[in-house]
DNA sequence: ATAAAACTGTACCGGCGGTAGGGTAATGTG
DNA sequence: CACATTACCCTACCGCCGGTACAGTTTTAT
């Protein structure tokens, strides 16, 4: 869903890591931006061996084939994106014991943490793969779809705390509604990039956040 | 947003068409499934041709190169989309001359259209060219805005329409509430893709009903 | 019948994914 | 410092693919 480099963060992490992992993770860097512009598919092994001034040779080291290539892609891109988001939504957990308040808090959070990124969002590398899956195996296949499952956890768990207090104003499937989020954020990102507004993304999850609202606000009466 | 083939239509279409466009309507056709399944980048020309029962020499009669096949992809997928629009929100009109019951049956009726298909919804080549748009000339990514902007159009027009009887509970921008459509359609296609389970989109397309008719309900009192 | 349209056939180029295998520089560790 | 392991580099090769060039042939519409 997002991927925002932590830089500062990465850095450090580089220092304590040994020359064969720094390069590998120096790979995997330049072949996630071109991936995300170009689909896996069109990305070639020589453009990135040569961005990472490699050989290919020295590619093929780290991984036996491209296929491998994706699946370090994806297991990295799923593992930042669940920093950002325990960041987000835990952020909204210290400063309210409202749950309805919490999740608000984490969406507009949200919308602020992409709308801040200078070139938009860059992509999502679960949505890449969904529209190229025949290029992937099944491994690879249901590593997407655990991510998916994954955010749905998390926001159904927050969702749950939040019916307690608040009933629903329309009688709504709490999974569909969790997977609202991921929704408009998937659509969210390929809209701000066909339009090539950035913004978009943020005001879709502001506008996802003022449905939210509706459906919990304590009607008057 | 939407490819659905008109079976019948088209048949008849064809009979009336010289060989030329028929032979070339076959090499679109073969081409869109597999770039929604792949990616552009990685469907080749040799899979195209050899499924469609042509030569290279014959591909390279209808289309100068592969660019000219993805703007040619893409002016039929608009097209097509067009139409299927068309019809779902026109109907809306035929049935009641309330605004927003012309807008609640459209989202109902698009919902139904995407579930009833068999194998899902097949994708969106708007969303495929956002992820690859380095692969693209200036042209196909000025069509791919386009299409985007002919939806918020559309869209918009029958808010407007609905605010005119119906003030929204809460403050929204009409034309971001319009781009929400596209976004959850969108979204919930990638959603579909990655889990496997094709009424996701359907589902998210009656979640964003229930929204809208949230936020243009009239309050008790 | 005939001209135009719609192809086919063959040959070629350079780039790319991937393999094979031998050689070498850098690195962490005792 | 020694030394094994790690992390590469170099060269050569294969087959597939996008794309070009161009001459020849069939099919179609009129």
């Amino acid at each position: 869903m997002n991927q925002i480099v932590d830089q500062s963060g990465a850095v450090s992490a580089d220092t304590a890591k040994g020359k064969g992992e720094r390069t590998r993770d120096r790979i995997l860097e330049i072949a996630e931006q071109a991936v995300l512009q170009k689909g896996f598919g069109a990305t070639s092994i020589e453009e990135i061996i040569c961005e990472a001034e490699i050989t290919k040779s020295g590619f093929f080291y780290h991984f036996k084939d491209k296929n491998e290539l994706a699946r370090a892609l994806l297991l990295r891109h799923i593992d930042q994106d669940e920093i950002i988001l325990d960041q987000v939504f835990n952020r909204g957990q210290e400063l309210t014991d409202d749950p309805l308040q919490q999740f608000l808090i984490g969406l507009k959070m949200l919308a602020e943490l992409v709308e801040d990124l200078p070139n938009g969002h860059p992509g999502c590398l679960i949505a890449v793969y969904c529209y190229q899956e025949r290029l992937f195996d099944q491994e690879v296949r249901q590593l997407n779809q655990q991510a998916v499952l994954g955010w749905r956890d998390r926001f159904r768990t927050i969702l749950d705390r939040v019916v307690e207090q608040y009933p629903p104003n329309e009688p709504v499937d709490l999974d569909e509604l969790a997977d609202m989020v991921s929704t408009v954020v998937e659509g969210g990102i390929v809209m701000s990039k066909a339009l090539g507004r950035p913004q978009m993304l943020a005001n879709q999850i502001m506008l996802l956040r003022s449905f939210v609202k509706l459906l919990f606000a304590k009607q008057a009466g």
